[in-house]
DNA sequence: ACCTAATCTTGACATATTCAAGAAAACGGG
DNA sequence: CCCGTTTTCTTGAATATGTCAAGATTAGGT
């Protein structure tokens, strides 16, 4: 008998081992960790794993669509689970914080484009960032990120 | 008498120097160039310009707003002039060219979020990409990048 | 239990970017 | 036009993130 998490691995075509277990809890527990927050999550329900086994992991996760990378400007990469449901996200230009936020519209009207706008182009998916302050840089005066003087 | 370009550095409280009308002159050129190509291409108007040099006048041309900076997943920043016109980007998942398109309503509607869905952020801009197949990576079968086995 | 292919470990390597100290250049005032 | 102050650039090293490759291990079908 399988977990949920072992079954989808299984039907992806993946092999079920223990670093890509405790890749998906990891990212279970953090959502939109970065690498490195993953890798120490993977270490503390596997101890030795090696960081490649998770870049490894992480790859294959991704390219059987069970999970899905966030690339944001300046920081490492993402991931999160559930990369199927529709929501986008909110990034803090301060502090890096992101947090998901729903797409009201469910197939969002603005994000189809023309066939003259695509030129050509055989588009597969759109993303959406919407950049800002979180409530807490809001109100803080000022000794964050990527400020200038 | 200021050129322009000179002018609008100036405006933006910067010094106007070489290394900075080399990396503006660059990216006219060269839309959406990553920062070797960028350093590449300044070279050619201004020889022995460091690379440490052009990263400080990317950073301080993005925080002035005169250029803005994209971060695509799996490929260096890239930059490019006038952030301030409303347009978005394709990119191909093959070979990572990246073309401009307008937005076509806009303000987007459907980039307005409500209240309730904001969580107190402060939301400054938002940023759309399509991803997807150019017109050549389409037609070609497949020798070429990031593609499952 | 065995076999084979997939996956992981190890360690070096590659690439992108940042740090820091001193030298040079920009530009406002004399 | 030259000087002084401050910004910006050069140089060279360091850090961060991610990749490569060879051999060992593991998963899962038979």
């Amino acid at each position: 008998m399988l977990t949920p998490t072992e079954r989808a691995i299984r039907e992806a075509g993946l092999r079920v081992t223990q670093p890509r277990l405790a890749v998906l809890n990891a990212l279970d527990a953090i959502p939109h960790a970065d690498t490195q927050t993953i890798i120490e999550a993977a270490r503390k329900t596997l101890p030795g794993v090696s960081h490649q086994a998770v870049y490894n992991c992480l790859d294959a996760l991704t390219h059987a669509g069970l999970i899905r990378r966030i690339e944001l400007a300046g920081s490492p990469a993402r991931y999160e689970l559930r990369p199927g449901d529709n929501h986008h996200h909110l990034v803090c230009r301060e502090c890096g914080v992101v947090i998901d936020v729903a797409c009201s519209k469910g197939v969002a009207p603005c994000l189809t484009l023309t066939t003259e706008q695509t030129q050509g182009f055989e588009i597969e998916e759109a993303e959406v960032v919407y950049r800002g302050l979180c409530p807490e840089c809001a109100t803080t005066p000022s000794p964050h990120r990527r400020q200038l003087p």
